[in-house]
DNA sequence: AAAAACCGTTGAAACGTTTCAATTATGATG
DNA sequence: CATCATAATTGAAACGTTTCAACGGTTTTT
C-alpha cells in the first residue's frame, strides 16, 4: 500500500503538500496540485482513513444503539439515520443491545474506546452514569437531562389524539393497553394523554398495563378479557402497533371482531407494505423526521454547538387504517 | 485522556509491560501485573482502540452492505450478523446502497479507505472490479468466483419444493411470479427449480417476470391478470414473500381469493409477528443460519484461511401458512 | 566460580497522517 | 538591484499503540 510519503517522493514534493492537495487546501499552486494528482493516480494511492482518524483523535463514525434492528420501527429508523449520516459524510455503526442494561453498558464502553464521534441511543438503562465521557449523545424517547439531548414524538398529543379518534368512530368505553418498563420514558405520556382526553371527553375508560419483564402474550390478554370491567370496552388504544396487532388477533379468537365489535388504534405507524395486515389505524410517529432531526442535532453537538433545548418533540399524526 | 505512557509512569514500569498487561500476555510477573492494573484503575485509563487499529493496520470492523435495512428480510439478517460478529469481538458498520451500483462502488471505496476487516455484501453490481483490494468478502446470493465467497439458500431446491407443495395442495396449473435484475444471481435458480419440478410433475405451468428497473405493482399485475393463459392458474409461486403478498392483495381486488381460488407460496419466510397477515405459506430461508455461516466464513477468511468451497448453499424448508 | 540458560522488563522505532514553524521561491516596490 | 511582502512549500514532531532487539537479574549447569 502506497503512503503519502511515496506520493510525495514520486511527485517530488513534501508530504505536507500532498496532504494539502488531498484535503483540498487552496494554498497550493495549480501546477503542483497537478503533479501530485498525477502521482496519486499513478500509485493508486488512497488515503488511510484509520491513520487520519488516529492523528485527528476523532472519527466520523456514529453509533446507533438500539434494542433490536429486527423490529420494524427500528429498522425504518435506522434506514433514515444511515441515509442522513451518509449525506454528511458520517458512517454508521450498529449495536443491538437487546434492551439489556449490561449489554448497553458494554456497548457504551466499547464506543468510548473506539472514540466514535457520537451516539444515537434507544436505551432502557440509566445511561448517564456509563457516560462519564464527553461523546455527544442523542437519546430517543428518554429524557435524561442537559447533557443528553432527547428526541421523541409528541406522545402526550398522540394519546389524546387516539381517544379523540376513537370517540369520533363512535366508541363508548375506551381501554389503554400498555407494556411498561422500569425506567422513565416519554412513552408514558401516551397514557397520560389518553387519560386526560378521556376525562375531558367524559367517556368511560380503563387502563391495563404489564411490565415488560414479565409480559407474556397469553397471560396478558387472558387476564384482560377475563376482567368484568373490560367486557363493554369497544375502543382500544394500544401502546404500540405490535401490541394492537396482538390484541386484534387475540380478540378474534374470542369472537370479538375489529372493527365491527371494537375499534383499535395503535402507535408507531410502521406498516409500509402489503405484508402487514390488517392495515392498522394508528398514531404515526414521523420516523423519517425524527431520524433526520436526531442526526442534525447530533452533528451540531459534535461541532461543539450547544443546543437550545434538551428535548425535542416532533408532532404525530393520525393515520386511518382498517381497524376503526 | 491518560495514555499508556501515563500508566507506565505511575506504575513505575515500561510501556511495553503495560501493553503486555492489557493484552493479557502471560509473560508478566503477577506482582507487576498487579501494580499496572492498580495504575490503570487509578487513572481511569481505557485503551485507545483507534490507535491500536492504526498500529496494527487492521480493524475489527466488518461492513454489511445491503440495499436497505428497512426491508424485513435484511433487518432480520442484519440482526443475526450483528449478534454473531459481537460474539467474536467484531463490530458492524451498516451501509445501505439502495441497490444502486454507484452507491455500491462508493461504499466499497470508502470501506477500503477505512480498512475494514471484511465485508458482507448483498449487491446488484459487478463488484469484482471495485474490489482490487484484498479485503475478505462474503456475498449473499451472488456467486462471483474464487475470490468472493458466496452464501445462499438452496434456491433450486426451494423452487422444486414450492411446486411439490402446490401440487400436494391440489392445484392444476402453476405460475411463477418473479422480479428479475440485470445481473446473474442464485435467485434465478428458484425459477429453474420451479420449471424442472413442474415438468417432472407433468403439471401445466407458466412463468411471468418483470425487470426490477421497470417493475410497477399495477402494471405488473394488470398485465398478469389480463393474459388468457393465466386465467386458469390456481397455484402461485412468488419470487419473494413481498411479491406474494402483493399478488394476494391484487387478486382479492379481482375477486380471486386465497386460498379458496388460488394457493400461494412465497419465498423468504420473513414473517415473525402478528403484524404480518395473512400468514404466508412460504419457502423459508434459514436466515439465522445464513447469517452465522456468513460471519464464520468471513472471519476464517480474515484469519487467512482458504475456504474449501466458493459457494455455500444452506437448505430451505417449507413453512405452511394460511395461503395454501 | 564462570558460563549458560532463562525470565521479566525496557524503550526506541514504526504505523500514516496532519500541523505548523521555518524556509524558500516569487513578485512587487522604490 | 536591493528590499520587502507574500505565496508556496518543507519536513520534523506528534498522535497512542505494539513489537522486538537488547538488557539485567536470577537460577541452573559445567
Amino acid at each position: 500500500m502506497p503512503s503519502i510519503k511515496d506520493v510525495a517522493d514520486l511527485a517530488g514534493v513534501g508530504v505536507g503538500t500532498v496532504s494539502r492537495v488531498i484535503n483540498k487546501n487552496p494554498t497550493v499552486k495549480p501546477e503542483t496540485r497537478e503533479k501530485v494528482n498525477a502521482a496519486i493516480k499513478k500509485l493508486n494511492y488512497i488515503p488511510n482513513e484509520v491513520a487520519r482518524n488516529f492523528k485527528m483523535q476523532k472519527s466520523t463514525m456514529v453509533a446507533l444503539l438500539l434494542p433490536s434492528i429486527w423490529h420494524p420501527f427500528f429498522s425504518e429508523f435506522a434506514y433514515y439515520i444511515e441515509d442522513a449520516l451518509d449525506k454528511e459524510g458520517y458512517k454508521l455503526m450498529l449495536c443491538n443491545s437487546g434492551g439489556r442494561p449490561d449489554k448497553e453498558i458494554y456497548y457504551f464502553d466499547m464506543l468510548n474506546q473506539n472514540k466514535v464521534a457520537g451516539i444515537i441511543g434507544i436505551t432502557y438503562n440509566e445511561i448517564e452514569d456509563s457516560v462519564s465521557t464527553d461523546i455527544p449523545i442523542i437519546s430517543l424517547d428518554r429524557h435524561f437531562g442537559k447533557k443528553i439531548t432527547c428526541v421523541t414524538s409528541d406522545n402526550y398529543a398522540g394519546g389524546r389524539m387516539a381517544v379523540k379518534e376513537l370517540v369520533k368512530a363512535g366508541v363508548t368505553k375506551v381501554a389503554y393497553l400498555g407494556i411498561t418498563s422500569s425506567v422513565y420514558s416519554e412513552v408514558l405520556l401516551r397514557k397520560k394523554g389518553f387519560v386526560d382526553e378521556a376525562e375531558a371527553q367524559g367517556i368511560e375508560y380503563v387502563t391495563y398495563e404489564e411490565h415488560d419483564a414479565v409480559f407474556d402474550d397469553d397471560t396478558f390478554f387472558d387476564d384482560f378479557f377475563s376482567k368484568k370491567e373490560h367486557q363493554d370496552v369497544d375502543g382500544i388504544f394500544a401502546n404500540t402497533d405490535l401490541l394492537a396487532a396482538k390484541y386484534i388477533d387475540k380478540a378474534k379468537q374470542k369472537e370479538i371482531y375489529t372493527p365491527k365489535d371494537v375499534k383499535v388504534i395503535g402507535y408507531d405507524g410502521i406498516q409500509d407494505n402489503k405484508l402487514f395486515r390488517p392495515f392498522l389505524s394508528t398514531i404515526r410517529q414521523p420516523v423519517e423526521e425524527m431520524a433526520r432531526l436526531s442526526v442534525e442535532l447530533l452533528l451540531r453537538k459534535i461541532e461543539g454547538e450547544t443546543l437550545d433545548q434538551d428535548i425535542y418533540r416532533v408532532p404525530v399524526m393520525y393515520r386511518e387504517g382498517e381497524t376503526t
